[in-house]
DNA sequence: CTATATCTATACCGTCCGCTACATTAATGG
DNA sequence: CCATTAATGTAGCGGACGGTATAGATATAG
């Protein structure tokens, strides 16, 4: 930020002494094992390193901190998403190298396990409406651009006439969900990358578009 | 109950006034809708229409309720799922019918969406890990029976060999937990119907057994 | 009848919730 | 230097939480 004239706008008053974004990064760690609701401030502040009048300082309140924490997470998983899009050869192969990512990532030992999208916003009372609404789009999007990616496919004659590549990008969203809560329950990477193999036998064969 | 000598022993003290069983049935339902930590004791009694000390009473604590609860609901389940496991001639129509019959459930307008044992301990604190490893037992009860089936099936000859039943019935189970996910975020039964038959593409076929 | 047992409603317990008032500290601007 | 701005730690706000003490009401036992 400068000002008009170019000169450099210095940041008035006590500087800020905990960084920011590593500290956004316990938050998401938190948020990931609990949920939205079961994470209380006093959680937060603790793993964060902070107290409670520097998180809202910072933050806004407890909602504006999972928003943000919820967009730095799907911002990261958007980028390895697109990523396997835009290298796969085929959706299937698209669908496949997602889902085979999955398996590691959803019960992986460097995370809590499962996906914060999918799971953090059950069982919330009333009060929470408006950031379970907010996941709900995400996760929405996330199916909207597996669909882009498979009508690609389509597109390039991969899929028998008549596809219903929304039926497709609900399904394998489905399995996908399915795989996280499984990861929940205790699910190794193994069992889960079995479930997704299984999960391609259903990719539509038969005849091709011409 | 009756005594020794046969009297019949009638219940001493006030009697109660409520219906138990509709009372439990009353919580069920909102359990189900918000899960097991964001239901408050306020929620229940006010659906049950009952006062706290009532509810203490004949239940226990939150705790106990929640199980009983939950303890009634898997029993109507168990029920419908040996039902269709018995009636259904092969271990594939076993589970054809099971994810359709999901699909309806699931999203119909009787009952709440999702489905109790799946989701009603998703985002709780460690306070209920007790809760949390009673439902994933829960949760492994069904899938057993799953695959219980599933190995019947094989006796059968109807599965190719070397076939991982077990796997088999994981896959399943994580495309109900998926469904049981997608109803919550809107999905009608039409288009979980949609996703069930793409489940069934995935069944084992080629070289069966002898 | 009295004694006992149990359900009922009110009113409240201690604890934790999300959040903030306040005084203090540490930086810049002039 | 002093004024201004902003982050910090302490301490606590009002309210909701799960759960209960208590007193009154209503049944059976004898």
């Amino acid at each position: 930020m400068k000002r008009a004239n170019g000169r450099p706008l210095k940041a008035r008053g006590r500087p800020r002494e905990f960084d920011r974004d590593a500290a956004l990064e316990r938050a998401i760690d938190v948020f990931w094992r609990h949920g939205y609701e079961a994470t209380s401030v006093s959680d937060l502040t603790a793993a964060m390193g902070i107290n409670p009048p520097s998180l809202y300082a910072a933050f806004g309140d407890k909602e504006k901190l999972f928003l943000e924490a919820v967009g730095r997470y799907q911002e990261q998983r958007r980028q390895s998403l697109t990523k396997a899009f835009d290298e796969a050869p085929t959706a299937e192969e698209a669908v496949r190298r997602v889902l085979r990512e999955a398996a590691g990532e959803l019960a992986g030992s460097s995370h809590p396990r499962g996906c914060l999208l999918v799971m953090s916003d059950t069982n919330c009372s009333d009060a929470s409406a408006h950031v379970q609404s907010d996941l709900a789009q995400r996760r929405a999007a996330m199916k909207a651009s597996l669909k882009a990616r498979i009508d690609r496919g389509a597109a390039a004659g991969e899929l028998p006439r008549g596809t219903d590549t929304g039926a497709l990008a609900e399904f394998y969203t489905t399995v996908f969900q399915g795989m996280a809560m499984q990861a929940r329950d205790g699910a190794t990477p193994k069992r889960l990358l079995a479930t997704a193999e299984a999960a391609m036998r259903a990719w539509p064969r038969g005849v091709k578009r011409s």
